[in-house]
DNA sequence: TCCATGCATATCCGTACACGGATATGTGGC
DNA sequence: GCCACATATCCGTGTACGGATATGCATGGA
C-alpha cells in the first residue's frame, strides 16, 4: 500500500495527527480509538509502518510510535508540482487585484518555478 | 469520496497531472486511457468533480476539464500542518548541532509543539 | 524460572465498496 | 440526427476495513 492509500483512510490520519505531537506507545494509541480493537489499530500502525510513515522504537515492553516525517516528503513532492502553478495563479490574481497587501500568512517561502 | 480517497487512485492522479499541465476535454482524457472505457473515465471525471478538484466547462459539443488549484488546499492544509513540524525538526537538529549537545540517537523523544 | 504485560501476526468471517468492462440510454449542442 | 459525453445498470474481481479469537514473542518482574 503505497503513501496515498495509507493516507485515504481516516483512522489512520488521526493516528498521524496524535503522532505529530509526540511518540505513542502502540497501547496508547489503541485507547485513542476506543472502537478499534488492538489488533485493529496494530493493522492500521503496519500499514503507516511500510508507507514508512510512522517508525518504532522499543523501550520496555513498549513499542513507541513516532512519526517519520521523511515520510510525507511524496505526498510534499506530488503536491507542490502544483503548488507552483497554484500560486503563480495566486500571483496572477494578487497582481490583477493589485491590493499591495502581503499575504497575511505568509506561507512559508514561496518557491517560484524554476 | 473525500479528497483524500479522489487521490488514493492513481488513474486519477495521472488526470489531474495532465489537467496541470493544460484543459483537456474528457474525450481527450479518455484517450489518454486507452485501457479505460469512456464510462470508465467518465466515472473517475465524476469523482474528481465531487471532490473539488476539476472543473467543467462546456465548450460547444465538448466537455473541457480543467484543474481546480483550490480543491487541493485541504491536502496542502493538513500537510503543512506537518511541514511546520517537519522544519522545527530541522531547527531543532541545526540547534542541536550548534550546542554540541548529547546523543544524536534521541532525534524522535524530540517532537514537541511549537 | 514462571508468569503477566504489551504488542504483532495469523486466521476466519462478514460487509462494503472500489475498480473494471460491457451495454444501453439520456442529453445538450450543432 | 449525429456527436460527445454523462449516467445507469449489471457483472465480476479484488480488497479494504472491521471484529473476534488464538497464538507468538520479547521484556520485565515476582
Amino acid at each position: 500500500m503505497d503513501t496515498f492509500e495509507a493516507l485515504s483512510d481516516p483512522t489512520r490520519r488521526q493516528v498521524l495527527d496524535l503522532l505529530s505531537r509526540q511518540p505513542r506507545a502502540a497501547g496508547e494509541l489503541g485507547r485513542a480509538f476506543p472502537s478499534t480493537s488492538q489488533p485493529g489499530m496494530s493493522r492500521h500502525l503496519r500499514i503507516l509502518r511500510e508507507a514508512g510513515l510512522v517508525h518504532v522504537r522499543k523501550q520496555d515492553r513498549h513499542r513507541v510510535y513516532a512519526l517519520r516525517w521523511e515520510g510525507l516528503a511524496p505526498v510534499d513532492a506530488w503536491l507542490s508540482k502544483y503548488r507552483n502553478f497554484w500560486e503563480a495563479e495566486l500571483d496572477s490574481l494578487e497582481a490583477f487585484l493589485d491590493s499591495g497587501k502581503a499575504d497575511p500568512k505568509s506561507r512559508q517561502a514561496r518557491s517560484r518555478r524554476p
